[in-house]
DNA sequence: GCAATAAATGATATAATGTATCATTCTGGC
DNA sequence: GCCAGAATGATACATTATATCATTTATTGC
């Protein structure tokens, strides 16, 4: 029960392997299954959770080794994000897109069903932090922020009475 | 060695002593003695390095389970914070002032020395981030943020030749 | 095609971090 | 002193992450 569409799926597993092709890097076969898992999943996942994941859905057991090592590569592709704040993984919302992470991006975590919204900053905010940071001496080099919050679904179906 | 004169550290731990008989809680022997780490910490420290700090100073040793306790309570009294991005703790920049922790905090981490400036948000970045999020309808309720960047000394001492 | 080389993965062990649970000790109020 | 509740000790264990070496898989030059 994926919960995007396989076509959909496809296309980003494809997008994401000449990605990689670009950077003179293979998406192997484990790779992609990691990967793929990572994008079906509606919300961050840990490595444990992803490497359940990919032994549920495959005769041969992965490691716990292999997913942290393919976890790693496939951050360093951009291909996910990894959340510090919660050591958990996601898949990048703009593999398909021409996206460049030259900017800052945010990440929205939902406390209640733990989605994840990933954003771009906004110039306001980007300039007011690093404004902030000046007053005190600080040059920032942070290119990535996670900010908790309530995500729309979850407000309304708290107000409407779950 | 302490990086802070002892004078400082009493009048720290007074004031904590103080807080605490305020909400009812006591600072014990044991709790003094992981906020005093802390204190004297001049980076944020995790939850071993405060026990082999403590297990050092002290001929009766501290369990594991009891530093994990101490710190949860000393975080509910707010006199520490939990930086969630390296799940370490500092002690609170604010014990002996009077501020109140309605406000956004910010805590800007220097990637040289990982030394940690404890901030208050400015208006305009609380702003802009809320008003960032609610672009895409999340409502907000992060109190704290975690920047990485390069502190003041830091910077002069690359640029000056260490 | 095939050996040499490098990249990727498998396998195992272990370090580091965090939590659950129950026993024991300490503290303040009576 | 005794009791109730708070705090800590002690033990076990779950989870997360890394180190290391062996094996397999791809790539390159020939």
């Amino acid at each position: 029960m994926p919960n995007i569409k396989q076509s959909k799926l496809d296309s980003l597993l494809r997008a994401a392997e000449v990605s990689c092709a670009e950077n003179g890097a293979r998406l192997t076969q484990r790779r992609r299954q990691v990967l793929s898992e990572l994008m079906q999943s509606s919300s961050p996942l840990s490595a444990y959770e992803v490497l359940d994941l990919c032994n549920r859905s495959t005769t041969s057991a992965m490691p716990a080794m292999s997913v942290y090592r393919i976890l790693d590569f496939l951050e360093q592709q951009l291909l996910v994000h990894r959340l510090s704040t919660s050591n958990k993984y996601v898949s990048c919302a703009h593999i398909t897109c021409d996206h460049k992470h030259f900017q800052t991006t945010h990440f929205l975590l939902c406390e209640g069903c733990s989605s994840v919204e990933e954003v771009d900053a906004t110039e306001e905010a980007s300039e007011a932090l690093e404004q902030m940071a000046k007053t005190v001496g600080f040059k920032l080099t942070t290119r990535q922020f996670e900010l908790s919050g309530i995500c729309t679904t979850c407000q309304n179906s708290a107000s409407g009475g779950v």
